[in-house]
DNA sequence: CCTAATATTGCATTCGAATGCAATTTATGA
DNA sequence: TCATAAATTGCATTCGAATGCAATATTAGG
């Protein structure tokens, strides 16, 4: 070792500005073009150059730039994803997911949350501009809107939601096999009043929870089911049964609830308000399956989302999307998974 | 209107591609440099040329490439915002208050999900190649992560978290304060025996809190309080209270917990497993001011942070910071807000 | 009506990495 | 050992918008 020099430490850019590539390729001898062929995995490269390439990069703390690379490869490698509430308590959990999924396919998320469902287009204008590879959308779409995505080529999954004559991939909850998994349970533990506790009119999924426990129950004989309710909140629950309590004619055997929350509200309001506990004198079921589902208080009966098989079915959709556009749109729809609990009389 | 013929639609781009500033220019005979200044807001540019420009980009649904903006201009437009514990129910709120916020500022929000927060660096390493403007973190970084954005001359602040004895900006609610309101009240209800079920010990906020508490309750004459817990769960809550009433001793006068969760978690153990009911039997308070924190089950005492404020004030810190690099670092401490239920005896 | 001052416009270059093509080097086989 | 095929390398250009500077057009002033 004695009498060889140490290399001199080159300072990793003091100006502040971040190292380029040709800042790579001055330092090692080499051309540009060299550097960035040694960072591309399939490139012809000799050993020889790689070892001093990667050297000098490493030494000077080389990080490409993402923002040149995309424009030139076309490719950003940057997927949004649109949430409308993201305060539904299931929206978190689903949400990470698919950013976790995302990070470890060397895509990152741009994310977007609507206020309103009706912010759709604002935000589509803030989506353009950065020419996203994709879009996960959990978050109400109208056909001219997925008509825009057919025309700029950018592929389209939606998640939980979808709309009817109009051909998007999608992934989502069997709304309708979960509703029937509920109510023949109550069904078969002798429940026959029943009143549904509604979420949003505009919301698809809970119209289509909605329609289906109605016909679930018109085809067990059942009519005339009272409907109450229009959003996923709390206060939904526990005033929807204020009301319906108010209103005479005696408590229910059974409510269904548009989700989790709902029916923890409803809940409350029987036990708080008219004394009336679960499941001895009533039964209520929700949707989704959230962790507070779980808390003692509350132990409801409830379908769970297979929110993990859920997201990685959307992430890997996108991707393949990305990877070959022409890939047929494809539906995909994920039974849920009955949670029974001590909220309701129920036979399985 | 007869005789006038119709100025025939052009087709925006049938290729596919997105319409580019040559696309533009060359439909309206100008150069590219002129639609450019077009759509800059204080640009020298005449009535007539703008007037030309914004006909030729309305006509072909033009939309600049920020991709291609960012590579010149050196902005990126983007931030970047990592959350540690998206499933923790405070941070949705934070989450959704902070992209809009953003949103509405013209940036947008590239969003990172740490599952451990020793995911840091990999995470860090997905940052840098986007160049974003800056960082709102709400996750554990250590002095040497805070070192390399101070390098990078890269903005930082820090929602919730901070560090002793380094120099960064940050936002957070103020936990000791807001467990001394906490503390005081439960004493002046007449309470002497205390427990803390504590959160996680990697989490600054948590050990603050129990820190804070043990502390007060040291000036109040109270010692040896003992400590349970680990982490921010439900199941913390409950099982730590199965713990402490199994160990004999009788029930405490009053719980401390190191969130809302916790509380809720402690509350139902109370009740279900032993029989004892808020604020009768016990008194329980919790921090955050989540949601459930105001179910009627639960009705906590609590803390709740001012997500709004606080939200803002790191989003406009931020923005600052870009604007301005040598803004000097800041740290913005907000007081919790007081919300008094029935989880607990307490006297204002 | 002419000149000087001012306002517009276009030209040419830049940002940083990727890539087709040609030039060069290396490996292979006879 | 030499010709030829194969592997490496560099050159020059590209992606799309922004911008300094020079060229041109407009306006004002006398």
């Amino acid at each position: 070792m004695a009498g060889k020099t140490r290399p001199e430490k080159v300072v990793p850019i003091t100006s502040g500005r971040p190292v380029t590539s040709y800042d790579v390729a001055r330092h090692a001898g080499v051309s540009q073009s060299a550097v960035s062929r040694c960072l591309k995995p399939g490139a012809s490269v000799s050993k020889k150059m790689r070892a001093r390439v990667m050297a000098a990069a490493e030494e000077l703390g080389y990080e490409p730039n993402a923002i040149a690379r995309s424009l030139i490869t076309r490719r950003s490698n940057l997927i949004a994803v649109l949430i409308s509430n993201l305060t539904n308590l299931y929206y978190p959990e689903v949400l990470a997911e698919l950013t976790q999924r995302c990070s470890a396919a060397g895509v990152r998320v741009l994310l977007f949350t609507l206020s309103r469902e009706a912010e759709a287009n604002e935000v589509l204008q803030q989506v353009w501009p950065y020419r996203v590879d994709g879009v996960i959308a959990s978050a109400q779409l109208s056909p001219a809107h997925v008509a825009e995505f057919e025309k700029r080529n950018v592929p389209l999954v939606f998640y939980n939601r979808y709309l009817n004559g109009v051909s998007v991939s999608s992934v989502c909850c069997d709304q309708e096999d979960g509703v029937r998994q509920l109510i023949d349970g109550l069904y078969k533990a002798g429940h026959r009043k029943y009143v549904i506790i509604a979420g949003p009119p505009d919301s698809v999924v809970g119209v289509e929870r909605k329609t289906a426990a109605l016909e679930r129950l018109e085809e067990l004989g059942l009519e005339d089911v009272p409907v109450l309710g229009e959003d996923y909140s709390y206060e939904n629950g526990f005033n929807s049964v204020n009301e319906l309590m108010a209103a005479g004619g005696g408590p229910p055997d059974a409510v269904i609830c548009a989700n989790d929350v709902v029916a923890i509200g409803a809940l409350d309001a029987f036990r708080v308000n008219h004394g009336l506990v679960a499941p001895r004198d009533i039964s209520v079921v929700g949707f989704d399956g959230v962790g507070p589902a779980s808390w003692k208080s509350y132990d409801l009966t409830t379908i769970r989302q297979p929110v993990r098989r859920m997201t990685e079915a959307a992430v890997s959709m996108l991707l393949s999307m990305i990877e070959e556009p022409e890939m047929p749109r494809e539906k995909r729809v994920f039974s849920g998974i009955l949670r029974t609990g001590s909220s309701a009389k129920f036979v399985e």
